[in-house]
DNA sequence: TGAAACCATGGAGCAAAGTCAACGGTTTTT
DNA sequence: AAAAACCGTTGACTTTGCTCCATGGTTTCA
């Protein structure tokens, strides 16, 4: 598919799908057809951009998730040390979900405080 | 307590405690014994300082904290209306926690896939 | 058959959240 | 009493993750 639509399917703009790209979290063929230049977005890519989204609410950087999306796409058994980095990933990723809930209760009690007593003034 | 000490608490660099105090996230007197200008930080920073660790854990940004924090320390029942507030923000952050959460997933399933056969080529 | 909408590339620009360096003053340590 | 460590202020700089603009070619719609 082309960017429009593979931009309207994901919510993303074509200026961050673009860039994207050229930080390699997705690829596209280009030279298909050889007619025009545009270029050619396989299906899993909106499901890649899904993840990308979650990454992104988990904290991850664009680095990280070049390195993670390899991963993704790794036969089982490369010699890079896959596991270790995924263990690691995996601790960030629980650490600030445990943040935000922290933060998530201090919100709703903040918020409980405040409707308690409206207006006592 | 000054800054140092402060710093030494939170884990936050002094540049960083100085960037929170000016967009005011937090105060400090600074025209106390008037012998030396160095400021005084209240023991409760520490605990704002951890609350802005959290909110940053969970999206929020420096402008909205700021809004946040004023939530918190208010008395109940002023006329700025931040019950709506809230609420988005409440949103906000269950949102990103379940995109975190999916992402969690996504994680664990690439690694389980990986250690299946971690040599089988 | 145009006009409008779409595409690629390249590079400039931007907001957020700090960091870093320099300067001059103050405490603390030795 | 030095030296080392700390403090405040100012302002420039950095990184990240995009967005915007200009240019020029390609499809699609009316």
């Amino acid at each position: 598919m082309r960017i429009g639509e593979l931009a309207k399917r994901t919510g993303l703009s074509r200026d961050a799908i673009r860039f994207y790209e050229r930080e390699g979290l997705i690829t596209a063929s280009t030279s298909r057809e050889a007619s025009n230049n545009y270029k050619d977005y396989p299906e899993d890519a909106v499901m890649t951009l899904e993840v990308i989204r979650d990454a992104q609410s988990a904290g991850m950087s664009i680095a990280d998730l070049a390195i993670l999306l390899s991963q993704l796409s790794a036969e089982a058994g490369e010699d890079f040390d896959g596991d270790a980095f995924l263990a690691t990933k995996i601790a960030e990723v629980e650490a600030r979900i445990e943040g935000s809930e922290r933060f998530l209760k201090t919100l709703k009690d903040t918020r409980a405080a405040l409707a308690i007593a409206p207006y006592d003034d």
